[in-house]
Order: C-alpha cells, then sequence, then structure tokens
DNA sequence: CGCGGCTTTGATGTTCATCAAGTAAAGTGG
DNA sequence: CCACTTTACTTGATGAACATCAAAGCCGCG
C-alpha cells in the first residue's frame, strides 16, 4: 500500500510532528475511503475502532434523542476531527457521521494512534489542541444556538457556509430545510418562513437549493442582533 | 512547600501516573487557593498561566456575548479541570469563572503540566480522556437545551443539582433565578413562573433558595419529555 | 402514472419575552 | 440601630416568537 500522505493538505499538522520510523508506521495503518453525499458512515453505537479525520467534503454529526428526534450536532469541515469527540473516552460512538456531499476520510488504526500520543510528546499535545478547539467549537454553537431568535440562528448558518464552507456569497445549500430544522431546534415551517422572509427583504436570493446573498452586510447584523 | 497530594481526592487520577522524579516536580510547582462565594477568580481575557482543577465546591463558566449579555456555559463540580477547555489551544481565557459556593481550586504551573504531557505518555491519553469527556458532557447540554421547552429545561437543571452534586431530594439551591435563565436562555420571569407551575403543581417544594423534590418522578417525567 | 419526500403558504394556538408594578430581602451609610 | 438604596423575587397583562395542523404544489423515482 503506497503511503500518499505527501498530497494530504492535513500534512502540516500531523506529519511534521512525526520522524523517520514513526511515519513509516503510521503510514502503514493508514487507508482512505470515498464517502458519496448522502451516506451514514458511522453509525450511534458502532465501535470505535478507528481514529477518522475528515480529508475533503462536507458532513454532518447528528444523534438521536430520547423522543426519537435526529437532532444535528454540528457540520464537520475538511480538518476537523470526526473522531475526536469521543475516541479517547468511550468504547462507541454516542452520534452518527453522514456525508452532506462526496467526502474523502482518512482512517488511522486507533492503537497505532494511541501509541504514537504516548511516545511523542508534541503529538499528544498537538491532539490536545485540537480537542480543544473543538470544544471551543462546540461552546460557541450551543450558546449562540440558545440566545438567537430565528432569524439569527438561520443568518448564522447561512454565514457558516458562505465564509467558512465555500467562501464565496453564491452556492448551493448542502443541507435541506429539514436538516437547518435538526440544527437550529426550529421547526421545518419556521426554518422555510425565514428564508422567505430573508428573500423578501432582499437579503439573499433563493432558486431552489441555491443561496445568493445579496445583502451581507445586513445577514450579519441579522447574526448579531438577533 | 508541603506537598499534601496524598490528601487530595483527585489522587486517582493524577498521582498513579506520575513516577518518583515526576511527582517531585509536579508537586513543587503546585499550589491551592480558597474562593469564597461569589468571587470571580478568572476573567473573561485573562492570560493562561496556569492549569486548573476544582478540588472542592461549585463554579460556573460564563461569558459575555456579543450584545453584552452574560451566559452560563456550564457548572462545574469538584474533579471538573476548570480550565480544560482553551489551556491547550488558546493564550488568554475566553470566558470568566466564578465561584457560586466556597470552592478549593488546585494550581499547577501550565509548563510543568505541558511538559508532563509530553514526557508521560499515559498522562497525555489520560488528559484526552478528560478532553473528551468535557466536550461530550457540553454536546449532550447543547442539544438538550435545544430541544426542551421551558420546563424541560427547568427540571433538568434541578435534577442536576439534585443528582450530580448534592446527591439529596431537599437542598439550597446555589444560584439565582437570574443565573437559572443565563444558563437556560429562558427569562427571569419565566423561570419564576416554571418553578412556581412546578410548586403549584405539587412537584417541588420551594422555601426562598431551599429546594424540596417531592415528586421525583414527575420531575424526571418533564425532564424526558418536555 | 402514482407514490413519497421535500417544500411552501395560511390559519390557529401555544410558548415565551417584555413591560409594569409591587413585595421581600439584603447590603450601606449615618 | 434605623432610613436608604439596591438587588432579588413575584405576579399580571400584553404582544411577539414560534409550533402545529392542514392543504397544496413540486419533483424524482420505480
Amino acid at each position: 500500500m503506497y503511503c500518499s500522505c505527501e498530497s494530504c493538505h492535513i500534512n502540516n499538522t500531523f506529519f511534521t510532528l512525526i520522524q523517520e520510523a514513526g511515519v513509516d508506521k503510521f503510514c502503514h495503518s493508514r487507508s482512505e475511503i470515498k464517502i458519496p453525499s448522502g451516506k451514514t458512515f458511522i453509525n450511534q453505537g458502532d465501535e470505535i475502532k478507528s481514529f477518522k479525520y475528515l480529508k475533503d467534503g462536507l458532513i454532518k454529526l447528528h444523534r438521536l434523542d430520547i423522543n426519537g428526534k435526529d437532532q444535528i450536532i454540528f457540520f464537520g469541515r475538511p480538518l476537523d476531527y470526526i473522531s475526536i469527540q469521543n475516541t479517547f473516552s468511550e468504547k462507541t460512538y454516542n452520534y452518527s457521521v453522514t456525508a452532506i456531499e462526496n467526502s474523502t476520510v482518512c482512517i488511522f488504526d486507533i492503537n497505532v494512534m494511541k501509541d504514537l500520543i504516548q511516545t511523542n510528546g508534541k503529538f499528544a499535545i498537538k491532539m490536545l489542541e485540537i480537542s480543544s478547539m473543538a470544544l471551543n467549537r462546540i461552546i460557541d454553537n450551543s450558546l449562540e444556538l440558545i440566545s438567537k431568535t430565528m432569524y439569527g440562528k438561520v443568518a448564522s448558518l447561512l454565514l457558516f457556509f458562505s465564509e467558512k464552507v465555500y467562501l464565496k456569497d453564491s452556492f448551493d445549500l448542502p443541507v435541506s430545510r429539514k436538516e437547518i430544522a435538526q440544527y437550529t431546534g426550529l421547526s421545518i415551517e419556521t426554518v422555510i418562513r425565514v428564508i422567505s422572509e430573508f428573500r423578501k427583504d432582499g437579503i439573499i436570493k433563493v432558486f431552489g437549493k441555491r443561496i445568493e446573498i445579496v445583502n451581507k452586510p445586513g445577514l450579519i447584523s441579522l447574526n448579531e442582533h438577533n
């Protein structure tokens, strides 16, 4: 199996910290899979056997709540460490992961990973940094969603896709109205009405899945003050 | 400075993983402070110079949002690692920490801590476990607060104090109605009305700060289905 | 073609925030 | 110690934010 790590844009994070012998072992335990959009590749309850990160694409982490309703925890972009949440504290996943765009996932043997953390101090610190950042992001999301109105919640997610995922003002929304509802905690109808209001107010243009942000300052203002 | 680590109930977590030479260095960098209830001992924006954990007492992590409103992130119990969130990813705290009961905080030099992580593999894994658990807890809280009605939110917090903090059905509420509002995202008046309804419905008894859970199954049911 | 899922809109009712006003409790200065 | 201010708590009235129910159009798919 050829190790194509050099071509991976996550090089900086991982491989600058691993020296000769380590790289061999690490690369040998590595594999890569393509996940088509819509496919759930980790199921809530699955045993954790590997450490995964998203090389390319877009995913959602989601979970069934006590009443059987599916809730979206967050959307993962490239460089997000899909497994970080409980790779080190649980034996099974307590959430599912589904691709919402065609994605590429890198997979490492969990024991090789743990071994590396134990023997490479800098690598261990790096992993803690990554874990801390994930925690910060969840906290930000959580406080944001609890304090905002429906306008702020939807504005926030549109800005996330525009500024953090596609880096454009015009993009195809990778999620359904239902998924926006599952993420924001709003009802589907409310999400539709908000999007519709944004459209009527000239904040955005909508053509099915296609979103074009026309008045970005307006959207940012809605995000910050609603 | 005498190292009284043996008497600390967190021994298991930390010191079983550190061998001779390490303990000396670690203990030498350790200190302990008493924090009176109500005192803010970490301010949003402060430089992170040490690693702290709560030995005894009760604290709240909180943050000012963009509009100047104080939001409570979570309540920390003994053994919670106050600093975990961003000790390893940020230079300054992005939240404040305030004691809501008389508390004892253990303080370690951050560099000694990082050194220990780099040189002691098992310790590094342990820290990652702790970080993962913190992340899981925040995710649980977040999903809970976004999907519940006012009844479920307040019920959930009452049960937290009863089952996770005081281990009794009768206890003095360590937070004001305002703080419950800041944590749940509800208005103060709504919090009061919910507590008042619980009282009228015979779920709890209220004498000022004193709460007595009378109908626990009822409260649990409210927590799960509202 | 017809079925199921996604989307949209309207009508209606519930959940919740805001405003106003008042009481209790707790600190502050004389 | 008492008057004084401030802060916490409480209740009611009102309106805004949001969910739910119902109905209909759209679209992909077997």
